[in-house]
RNA sequence: GCGAGAAUAGCUCAGUUGGUAGAGCACGACCUUGCCAAGGUCGGGGUCGCGGGUUCGAGUCCCGUUUCUCGCUCCA
């Protein structure tokens, strides 16, 4: 079967299994918005639960925070973000492409620094050792020419970001008669503004309300805060503060299900480090993300690390985590050694000093910081991907099919699922003191109806691993049936066995000795 | 945002040249069976995505719109 069509039976069984809904959708739907279902949202938190634990109970050196969605306005003035998330965009409408207008016409204007630079290389080519560069430059009519060009465009250009004037852009697009690379045509729609954070109103009243923004990553509320940790913690470098939360991004697009939505969770680690020590940590943590990926065993193969070629601005060096969903190797983590960018910007905007005193150097410096930012929802997706699995099954020399979700144990919504094999003879009554029992320890459910094998696939189908079955040799010994979701096998175990055999697995400590 | 396609019950779909909305599965009750789905009886559930228009009459034709899918684009 084809892998899209693996993705779309995905996304069908989601929705037909309580794991994940469109938001909104008796009012038609809100686009790229999805709520979590009875199911979803314990595998979500199980998710978030392996990931938590896995920085902070397992590093004694990395320390959690909660900081809220508002901040002040200027953090991401000096995040870069208002500026790097407001880009004029244009359209060919002949190709059909998209292109930055502000990019169109830096590329005019290195267009104009090419042909002076073609004619002070066929000078230079003339006269020699001799040639006089800066001379050449101020004095030949061709280049002086360019070099008019140059400066007027250059002005118009930045009057017009300056006055965020969309209107001149195009017009300016228009008047250098930039065409576009792929249909050759100069037939452009309007340039629009996209302001990728969603922004509301602060205070009550017009005149004294303020612009906040909803924000866009979780990462700048660790900044913000590092001095606060650092000094009340007592931590000492290197240390890593790490935050599960919501942020906001007004994509353009929102596609492929809840890879790209524009509400989404992210759980981010920014781990502070000495100066000139980042890259060690970067690769330091780099083994230790791909690690915590792997241990869930959906396979080494279907993990990749992706070099990044252009980095950020605050960025030295960048890699993806990728998992080979149905629709290809895309990004699930990112690993980021941003340097002491987002700190000194902070330190910069605020006034405030925001520095480490190292003892052993006897000096302050502003800390490198090593980010590991990975989307809760895409992690979600990745699980599901990997779990989703139709198989044949044979029976009694009959050819049948089943869908199964096999989610690692600890992650699975629900646990255990314990069904009376008839509903009479005081078997219900049993199945139900079991889960009174089990109860505290494990997401338990209780199923009746339909026959026993229905009940299996039923299972099989939310990824329960465990199912246990009362029969009427278990009021007469106190034993049930226990049956195992992925091999499909059952063994006759005591009642208060199961709290052991069924704890061993679904224990986050099984992943956790991989690490 | 552009282009193409789609939208009928919880799910998968049928619905003739326009004439009062169907099936299977699922769901609920009862009966029967009892260790790997699809026995019986009865029942609940749809203003056919939404809004206009054409028509005596629209699920069906036309226009708009929303959402989804695919491609382009975007992805600090």
């Amino acid at each position: 079967m084809a892998q899209e069509d693996i993705f779309k039976k995905l996304v069908a069984h989601c929705k037909e299994y309580g794991f994940v809904f469109q938001s909104s959708e008796i009012y038609d739907g809100l686009g790229a918005v999805y709520d979590y279902g009875q199911n979803g949202v314990e595998l979500k938190n199980n998710i978030k639960k392996y990931w938590w634990d896995s920085m902070v109970l397992l590093h004694e050196n990395v320390v959690g925070l909660d900081s809220a969605i508002f901040m002040h306005p200027t953090i991401w003035k000096a995040s870069g973000h208002v500026d790097a998330f407001n880009d004029p965009l244009i359209d060919n409408k002949d190709s059909k492409k998209r292109y930055r207008a502000d990019v169109l016409i830096e590329d005019a204007l290195a267009k104009i620094e090419a042909k002076m630079d073609k004619e002070v290389a066929k000078a230079k080519k003339r006269f020699g050792d001799s040639f006089d560069e800066a001379q050449f430059r101020e004095t030949n009519p061709r280049v002086l020419a360019n070099k008019e060009k140059w400066d007027a465009l250059h002005k118009r250009f930045s009057d017009a970001l300056n006055n965020n004037s969309l209107e001149e852009l195009k017009q300016i697009i228009i008047d250098q008669e930039v065409a576009c690379p792929v249909s050759g045509s100069k037939n452009w729609t309007d340039v629009r503004q996209f302001n990728l954070m969603f922004s509301t109103e602060m205070g009550s009243t017009a005149e004294g309300a303020n612009t906040i923004y909803l924000r866009p990553e979780t990462a700048q509320g660790i900044f913000v805060n590092y001095l606060n940790v650092q000094k009340t913690g007592r931590m000492k470098l290197p240390f890593g503060i790490a935050q599960i939360g919501k942020a906001f991004r007004n994509e353009i697009v929102a596609r492929q299900f809840i890879f790209r939505m524009r509400e989404f969770e992210q759980m981010e680690m920014q781990f502070f480090v000495k100066p000139g020590t980042e890259l060690e940590w970067f690769e330091k943590w780099k083994t230790t993300r791909i690690a915590w990926h792997r241990a869930l065993g959906f396979g080494d193969e279907n993990y990749r690390f992706h070099e990044h070629e252009k980095l950020a601005h605050y960025a030295n060096a960048a890699v993806d985590v990728e998992y080979k969903f149905p629709f290809g190797f895309k990004e699930v983590e990112g690993i980021h050694s941003r340097t002491d960018f987002d700190l000194s910007q902070h330190q910069e905007f605020s006034g405030k000093k925001i520095q480490y005193f190292d003892p052993e150097l006897n000096k302050s410096y502003v800390p490198f910081v090593v980010e590991t930012s990975i989307g809760v929802d895409r992690m979600f997706l990745q699980v599901l991907s990997a779990a989703y699995t139709e198989e044949e099954v044979e029976n009694n020399g009959k050819i049948d099919k089943r869908v199964v979700l096999k989610i690692p144990a600890p992650l699975a919504p629900t646990k255990l699922t314990v069904m009376p094999l008839v509903k009479k003879d005081g078997l219900p009554e049993i199945a139900r003191d079991i889960i009174n029992h089990l109860k505290f320890d494990f997401n338990c459910q209780y199923d009746e109806k339909d026959s026993i094998g229905k009940r299996y696939r039923r299972q099989d189908a939310v990824g329960t691993p465990f199912c246990v079955t009362v029969d009427h040799q278990s009021a007469e010994d106190n034993t049930v049936t226990i049956r195992y979701r992925d091999t499909m096998k059952q063994e006759r175990v005591a009642i208060s066995d199961l709290v052991d055999i069924i704890g061993k697995q679904v224990n986050y400590k099984g992943l956790f000795a991989k690490l």
